[in-house]
DNA sequence: TGATGTGAAGCGGTTCACAGCC
DNA sequence: GGCTGTGAACCGCTTCACATCA
């Protein structure tokens, strides 16, 4: 086990190998080798390996992994053992639609409050979470213990929204506005840009005519995507 | 100009690229030198000519690019100066929030169909967007030319519902259910996978406390999460 | 002079291949 | 024998630095 620096490629990869092991821990397997991971998810045997060995030595040579066993490490080193309190800011569509995705609660995150700038929006109820004043961010954050935020607002409004998730301590925020946003660098953003991938999709679209049925192995950025 | 592969991380770029000339055409400006595009937007000056030079030679040397010029060169390698016309399979929560949000008509995506497999649903409308049974997938992409699909179903349900996609003949696919799926490799598929994001913010949170305010430069992956 | 377009260097991540251990 | 853990090779993207041209 290294004390380097763990890339987020690799963090990401963490939590499809946490998905294949609850596919396998339904099954009954009891243990995997990162060759039969490999093959049967289409990952790479060696990044397996590679990725695990940063955080410990959980494998035994000649047998492979325990699956309950690795699938606890894998928990542990996600943080997905406690759980997360969410509040989202913006009630709109978007918001809403997102306080009650099974994503969530799927990895121990639980939303815990919504936010909003519309009088007539504010004490209004989307399921069990109660729809606040931004104004009174920091002050229910701070109440109800909300470590992540999420931002689902016009990409406008983004930026001031940010400041005042940030000032009011908090260090993850996930954001939907597609706009880029600056933050101090302690404090984690991780942008979902729908705009990028649905023009992503154009371009796609736009120069493939030509390369009728002719097709090129991906590239790993590419496999990134497709996970 | 070069005839080599480009990479989809230049592809994206040019989004962004995009989106900074809209916002200096909005302010009259003429005409912009990567470097100032790169120090406004806190791009990296080098990288924007060199992505802009796959395309062709668009700039002028001792002058910069022209504003509106390269704004419409964009456009069209992007393929965003023709609409596209979108399916959503999945009347949920999301599939009816992403029905009304406001970055598709943005990029020149206009929703035309729902689809769905609750009887309940289908018929109904979600603004002007009929939610159809998708049991009729095939006849009624091709009726409304649908060339893009998104899927906006339970994770079980994804790769089902994802070659019926591929069997009408879309080459181009956005999922939102957290699960890898197989595509041929002559349709493109961008999936946006929340949970990994959500849990790679667990994971800053659960490795954050000790580096207490100390903090490294953001590598280049890193830097393209930001955006 | 000033800014582009681009070969070359640098850097990070992936894959290979094998020594080491069960 | 089988499989892990890992140094080394490889590959692709980013950044530098400068020749080139308006």
């Amino acid at each position: 086990m290294k004390v380097e620096k763990i890339s987020e490629l690799t963090t990401n990869r963490l939590s499809i190998y946490l998905r294949c092991l609850n596919e396998l821990i339904a099954e009954g397997a009891k243990t995997i080798s990162s060759e039969k991971l490999a093959k049967r998810f289409h990952l790479n045997s060696a990044q397996i390996r590679k990725d695990l060995a940063y955080f410990g030595e959980f494998g035994v040579r000649g047998v492979g992994y325990y699956v309950g066993e690795l699938h606890n490490h894998l928990t542990k080193i996600l943080g997905l053992e406690k759980e997360h309190c969410v509040a989202i800011i913006g009630a709109g569509r978007l918001g809403t639609a997102l306080t009650d995705y099974y994503g969530f609660s799927q990895s121990n995150f639980t939303v815990a409050a919504l936010f909003d700038n519309d009088e007539e929006k504010i004490g209004q109820k989307v399921g069990n979470v109660k729809i606040f004043d931004i104004k009174d961010f920091a002050k229910v954050a701070k109440r109800d213990k909300i470590d992540v935020a999420v931002i689902a607002v016009p990409a406008q409004f983004a930026q001031s929204v940010l400041e005042k998730i940030t000032q009011a301590g908090i260090k993850a925020v996930m954001n939907f506005a597609p706009t880029p946003l600056r933050v101090e660098c302690d404090v984690k953003l991780k942008t979902v840009d729908l705009t990028i991938s649905l023009e992503s999709l154009s371009y796609f679209l736009a120069h493939s005519n030509n390369a009728n049925g002719k097709n090129l192995k991906p590239n790993s950025t590419e496999r990134r995507n497709a996970l």
